[in-house]
DNA sequence: ATTTAATATTGACGCTGTCAATATCTACCA
DNA sequence: TGGTAGATATTGACAGCGTCAATATTAAAT
């Protein structure tokens, strides 16, 4: 007989995250409801309550899933050969940065406070990575400053946040810098170097 | 006879609005629902459509509002006697912040897209009355700059909306700089200032 | 006083998350 | 092999939500 559709879904978790991964990405993070999941995988309305407890379950499992893209790739960043002071401290928040601008609803879905819970051990845990991750850098790359680490990692992560949030509101949008060429995103990046007081200028194209 | 209280309430608009801010600031945006600020007024579930269309007409009575605070915040601050060139730049960035501190959920709810429809016409004249006029500033103040004016909004606009929406999901705390004395806020804003390229170095306290 | 417009109520619909009771399948053990 | 225990899925229910339609009440205007 033909197993192709049992009763038991084969592997009936990692379609439901599948599914919502992509509701989130399609849609909002508003339309991954516990019982659209469900209908996507074809399974009832109930289904789901075996492997993702409630709805906040689910979106936990996504958010630290998406946590762990983000720490991976600023990790391969870090892994580079010869990077410059800048470079290193900056890898971190360019790794926050391309996955927002890259899977805006997912990014969202990361930062609110009442769908996800950061007193969890594994949210905490994996958030507190990356932000001391960008403060360890920033203590290496810069031990004599007039601010503390805090006060850098917090300006430079608010930068990338701040932006990659507005990004995904629709509040900007991405042009060029009219005056020195560069994509709006890293002369932002390079217009914030000049206050860590490292690496070289920008270069005016005209004017 | 009494007529306290009639069937028409006196001024149900206003006491709606009043219970949704009301519920905002002691909850969150998702108990903000026509359901319970008609029972938190006293009225039945259906009364509210008579004033607000829908959920999203009372969002959008709430945020505009508050961005009205802001800009008038912003303009008074504009209108001090004597403002250095960072302090005019600054006045709308502070404005927004110290909004955004006092009133986490409010200023959470003014960047939901979800929740705000940024094509109506009078969320987009407010929201660009406060862009445009952060660009005016930074046009005044540094006319000659490796950046364009957007560029510089963008990054100071992005820094500050960052700070305030970490803090509103409670991922940084308001601590102070270990090594120059300042409020993170402020020692944040004075790290940034150095990008500007105007206005005094910060001093250290120690070290 | 009577009509008209504004405003409020009641009840319904389909959606949601979640729970309890039931059904079905898998796996393991006698 | 047969049978049972545990995992997994279904069905049905409940309350809360936004929203609409039908109805009732009040205020204002004629």
């Amino acid at each position: 007989m033909a197993n192709q559709k049992s009763f038991h879904h084969r592997n009936l978790k990692q379609a439901l995250y599948e599914a919502a991964v992509s509701l989130l990405d399609a849609e909002s993070v508003s339309a991954v409801t516990i019982r659209a999941v469900a209908r996507q995988v074809g399974v009832s309305h109930a289904a789901p309550v075996n492997h993702y407890r409630d709805r906040r379950a689910l979106l936990k499992a996504i958010a630290l899933q998406q946590f762990q893209l983000i720490l991976d790739d600023a990790k391969q960043r870090l892994q580079m050969p010869e990077l410059s002071p800048e470079q290193r401290i900056e890898a971190i928040p360019e790794a926050l940065l391309d996955f927002g601008l890259s899977y805006p609803n997912r990014y969202h879905l990361l930062w609110r406070k009442d769908l996800i819970d950061y007193n969890d051990p594994e949210i905490a845990d994996i958030t507190d990575r990356l932000y001391n991750g960008l403060c360890d850098e920033i203590q290496q790359a810069m031990p004599d400053s007039p601010f503390d680490r805090d006060t850098v990692a917090i300006a430079l992560w608010s930068l990338v946040h701040g932006y990659a949030d507005m990004r995904q509101n629709g509040m900007f949008e991405d042009k060029v810098d009219a005056v020195n060429g560069l994509p709006r995103r890293k002369a932002m990046l390079a217009f914030f170097r000049k206050a860590l007081g490292i690496g070289e200028e920008v270069r005016l194209r005209r004017r």
